[in-house]
DNA sequence: TCTGGGGTCCTCTTTCTC
DNA sequence: TCTGGAGAAAGAGGACCC
């Protein structure tokens, strides 16, 4: 979907249109929080997904800063998958503004699926999106993002180097920040550049299972197939405060919080968790994680507390300022 | 000065168990 | 009872995605 957070909200207040539009955290551009989705008109601006509400502002004071009203985004959403249902039985959900559709087994030329699927999106929408198409998930999946918004954009299984090869690495699925500026270093620049490494040089740098992957996803090779269910493997629930804070009645408290709200999500969906995670952010961004395992997996309310707060009695934190408490939950069963 | 929240998967190291 | 090795499990951290 298109700036799926602020095309929402620009379709239920149509005096926004034309107006940078930033939607994230509470809407206070103030407080602690990051964008979630910025408008093309705040795009603009220099403002995108990630960005501090602080900077945005300083970007664009004059823009609409909105929160996160996540229940509306998912009903749209839920009409959305419904649609490319309708479409192909094999449906995969990437988060609520993203999905594969298998249509391999239609007859239909894909263009004129697409088409449709746009246009029935838009009359039961309002909203647009850009769809790809190619012979796997990494083709499309890039294909989509190339013409935005309402795009379509076609790969045919003939022409996908020429398509791959000019694209900066940054491009391919599981290449970050990170990754990217590691592949420069090397001359690497270009999906075309990464391609023409050897097998073995790439798993001298990136070890075997990720030097394999870019290896095949720099030549189009993708086999993953569709996921359409799986079980969670965590549940986590965490808070950055509004102010760092040093005060262990703050830190506990809010650990209780959280523990008590990711048990009722376990409980909720009907799982039990074997191990306890507890993170803290100190005020410098540095971050820390303590677990400890049960030796049964529970729903327990009062050992799930009690195993975090063994797990926060491990950290150093006399005389640190916290930014963040967290707390995950996994060994789901 | 700033850097959310909810996830997955991978790697490396330490600890446990046989 | 001690020792060492192998393999599994647990724990910590990091990269990446939406």
């Amino acid at each position: 979907m298109d700036s799926f957070f602020s095309a929402v909200e620009e379709r239920r207040r149509p005096e926004l249109k034309g107006k940078p539009v930033v939607v994230g955290g509470s809407g206070d551009p103030f407080a602690r929080g990051v964008v979630s989705t910025a408008n093309y008109e705040a795009r603009k601006y220099g403002i995108h997904s990630g960005m501090p509400l602080r900077t945005a502002y300083r970007l664009c004071p004059h823009a609409v800063f909105l929160s996160v009203d996540i229940e509306v985004y998912a009903e749209a959403s839920s009409i959305v998958k419904r649609i490319l249902r309708e479409f192909g039985p094999t449906v995969e959900d990437v988060g609520i503004d993203e999905a594969f559709l298998d249509i391999s087994e239609s007859k239909e030329p894909s263009e004129e699926i697409a088409r449709r699927i746009k246009e029935k999106i838009l009359k039961e929408t309002s909203l647009t999106c850009s769809i790809g198409i190619g012979i796997n998930k990494l083709i499309a999946k890039i294909a989509s993002d190339i013409q935005k918004p309402d795009g379509l954009t076609i790969v045919e299984p003939s022409k996908i180097n020429e398509f791959l090869n000019p694209l900066p690495v940054r491009k391919l699925y599981g290449v970050g920040p990170k990754t990217e500026a590691y592949l420069n270093g090397l001359g690497i620049d270009t999906i075309g550049h990464l391609s023409a490494m050897s097998l073995e040089e790439l798993t001298k740098h990136f070890g075997n299972s990720y030097g394999t992957y870019l290896h095949e996803a720099s030549r189009g090779i993708d086999e993953s197939p569709l996921i359409t269910e799986w079980e969670p493997r965590s549940m986590s629930r965490e808070l950055t405060f509004q102010k760092d804070s040093d005060k262990w009645q703050t830190i506990a408290k809010t650990l209780a919080e959280l523990t008590h709200d990711v048990t009722e999500d376990l409980k909720s969906a009907g799982y039990q968790a074997k191990t306890v995670t507890v993170k803290i952010r100190y005020s410098d961004f540095k971050t820390q994680t303590r677990a400890k395992s049960l030796d049964t997996a529970t729903d327990s309310l009062e050992s799930l507390r009690k195993t975090a707060f063994e797990a926060l009695g491990r950290f150093e934190l006399k005389g640190k300022k916290i930014r963040l408490v967290g707390v995950r939950l996994s060994g789901l069963q």
